[in-house]
DNA sequence: ACATTTGTTAACCATCTGGTTAAACCTCTT
DNA sequence: AAGAGGTTTAACCAGATGGTTAACAAATGT
């Protein structure tokens, strides 16, 4: 048998569904049994509660996104280069999976010292590399001054915000949801040259 | 006897509270009585049903910051203006908020269609004023070309974000309350000399 | 073949939850 | 002082919800 075809496997890929369009507070345990064809008992067999089921799923859904970031802060490649691949690649990754980013930053929001369990786990994204890189190429006359950190959040607000605020922006730009896909794949380039003309010494 | 002090603002005063720190799912009526102190009776009583006590108290919020944004993207100002000005003014209103945005992004995305109730409603914000300054000032050689529905979005993304984010933000740049906080304080400014950097011509 | 462990189910349970009701309580008007 | 209208409360209710149980089936090991 695969692993996808195991019961404890179907139970997270149902949970990972529910739990990510409602959030925990709206998802209820007999939707995730009926979406993964099972008994509900298999639920609390398997994960004993509903706490711990989120949690499965929400360090899955935190670890698919964790490594991109590190792949890209921690390569050898210019400042200019991470921004350019990060961009186009973090948004291609979204379009595939646009409920992520909300599950992920309200749950968080709501639970705070949740990330704490996280922090321990490997894979957990490391900013060092990325400020040294910075500050080397703003040395070096590369770039213009900034807080690398605040350029960090920057390069993040511009990527994720507008899946996090979809709605929003479709609503207040005006755009159906064609429209509003054609936007997206424009901001996979707009963004990147968005920042580097920010930052870049000319 | 004051407007704040009748059964039915106290209401909504504690609604406000519970709604935007747990959301629509995770609120309990009971806890929106206790905390108002007076019998659960009286929400139904005044407000017949969960839903439509959200709905007066997002319908609420979104009225807090929607003329914010009216105001800045309709005035006469330079482009640069409205960008330094809103920078500035909407982080100091979020910081006396923090609730907010989180509150009203997140219930967006989980009930689509309630952002239409709120299209009909006035005031909700229009962005036409503010992209002909946009348009026109690329014509006149002030501003590099840029798509004006790209710009205003960036421009939410780069201010909204690091408040919905907290948490995050918090963890990957290794920042306390304290720090956090100093961090929000200096984007003020930062934020909008990054987006002026960005886009005008010199 | 038999016993032990593991997986699965239907039925059940205690508690919680949004919402209702009927009676009591004001606070005016006449 | 009595009636009328709105306001407030305690008690209640039906349905939902997370979780448990006991019996049963399917593997697994010996």
């Amino acid at each position: 048998m695969k692993k996808e075809e195991t019961t404890e496997h179907q139970i997270l890929d149902a949970a990972k569904d529910v739990f990510q369009s409602k959030g925990m507070d709206g998802a209820r345990m007999q939707e995730i049994a009926d979406k993964a064809g099972i008994n509900k008992a298999m639920l609390h067999y398997y994960y004993r509660s509903k706490q711990l089921l989120f949690e499965a799923v929400f360090k899955n859904a935190f670890s698919l996104l964790a490594p991109q970031l590190n792949t890209i802060l921690n390569d050898d490649s210019t400042v200019e280069d991470k921004i350019r691949n990060f961009t186009g690649d973090y948004t291609s990754f979204m379009m595939k999976h646009p409920y992520l980013p909300n599950f992920i930053i309200n749950e968080l929001y709501r639970n705070e010292d949740f990330i704490l369990k996280l922090k321990d786990n490997t894979g957990f994204p490391n900013l060092e590399k990325f400020k040294a890189s910075v500050d080397d190429e703003i040395n070096k006359g590369i770039l213009k001054p900034i807080d690398a950190d605040q350029l960090f959040v920057n390069i993040l607000a511009l990527n994720i915000f507008p899946f996090l605020g979809k709605p929003l922006v479709k609503a207040l730009t005006k755009k159906d949801e064609k429209e509003y896909k054609a936007f997206i794949e424009s901001r996979k380039t707009e963004v990147a040259n968005f920042i580097i003309n920010s930052i870049k010494q000319h």
